[in-house]
DNA sequence: GTGGTCTAGACCACG
DNA sequence: GTGGTCTAGACCACC
């Protein structure tokens, strides 16, 4: 369910925590569901059980899933998030590097919202589309 | 000119990589400019040489300066950037990730699109907003 | 009567020692009073009983409960307790760590003083502070 | 500087973490301060550098120190804590474990008060005592 | 069975 | 030299 690329930049527990965030916005993964054991998941990616221990504890530490002792892991109710402006910023910063990334292959504007609107499709359908008509 | 906070977790050559191609984008610095020797930049940044050395490299491997034996570090003419599929995937992670991310912080697709508007406003003027009405 | 969470990084097991201690501080258990046996008690919190008998071998350890033989288990007579040393040391140890946390979250000296003064009469309603005005 | 005991049910990394916390609260380590380095503080306390970077991940992640890429770990500026209910929750939660384990060691609650008081002294001497005559 | 902690030892990016 | 990541393998508390 989840791809590692192992010779990614992005250390193989990021891979891990974005994985599961992604199965939990396309609605493969539910509040309540149970996640793979720790070990069960380094098993099925080839991975070592520590490094599924680091992805699974930024997880909770978000607030994401929630672990129930020695019954396991498992997706959280849908939290309310409050915005931080701080995490803005550095959200803002993340896109200026897209735009700048973008630009330097030749991709302008117009084709970057696309891409944009794109990965969302992808990522959760077009139901989050409310205000446009597709 | 150039930006630099130490304690952020993107590495300081990588800082300057950006800074330079935000100055570019902005038009602060256009092609043929000389930028500031690699001492010189070290020196107003209070850097290691070597790590300003290392963002140069990374720019003249990207095509975006040139270094002109004896002469010094030149902004490159403006090129024709070719589109690699490769890129445009590592692209839509990036772009995958800050979805995740915002999501997470309860900003939805709407607002993250204007994130994206705003960003690109602040990066180079509405002058890349051709094809709307603003 | 007790509150369980099953989220909660203190093990339900001591959860339910604190639970029965609480209790009996209240008042609302009193010396010679039956507890629950474990299945019923188990059942009524939707645990394992060998959970609900680790609390309980640990209260018996702690002298203030005891089994009859046949019987089942009861609250024990008042007792005096004995001053160790070495708890009073783990006692200290664990003000400090609050008074550590507390600092990191804001909270000086007479407000954690008021915390406290405000848990006691929760526990035990206004009759510990025989020696104030209140 | 800092004690460890490997006897200890709470975790080594964690004793570290409140070994530093103490140590910042004692004006022992100042603002800007630099830490031993991960393999420094390993080796002085005879544990692990994965153990030690643990804790200085959490003190970073609760914005106590930050790290200098390449340079080291610093402790931050003082920062503006900001309170959260949930947070105070637990901290009340902490105060009646406590308050039940001193009862059942014949500890009433001015004694309490008074070990409080002096976990203070003993962390930040008087200075924080304002409000009182001593 | 579950996750949490720890060790020993290795490699890498960064400055 | 700095911290960050990863592996392999072990032990433990909890349910």
């Amino acid at each position: 369910m989840i791809n590692i690329d192992a010779r990614s930049s992005t250390p193989i527990y990021e891979q891990i925590v974005i994985g599961i965030k992604e199965l939990i916005l396309k609605n493969i993964l539910s509040p309540g569901d149970k996640l793979p054991s720790v070990r069960e998941m380094a098993s099925t990616l080839t991975t070592n059980p520590n490094t599924v221990s680091k992805a699974y504890a930024e997880l909770e530490r978000m607030r994401i899933i929630e672990t129930l002792r020695g019954k396991g892991t498992f997706v959280s109710a849908a939290f309310t998030p409050k915005i931080e402006d701080e995490k803005i910023q550095s959200l803002q910063d993340d896109l200026k590097k897209i735009i700048l990334d973008a630009h330097y292959m030749g991709i302008d504007y117009d084709k970057l919202a696309d891409l944009l609107k794109q990965s969302y499709i992808e990522l959760s359908g077009k139901k989050f589309l409310r205000g446009e008509q597709n």
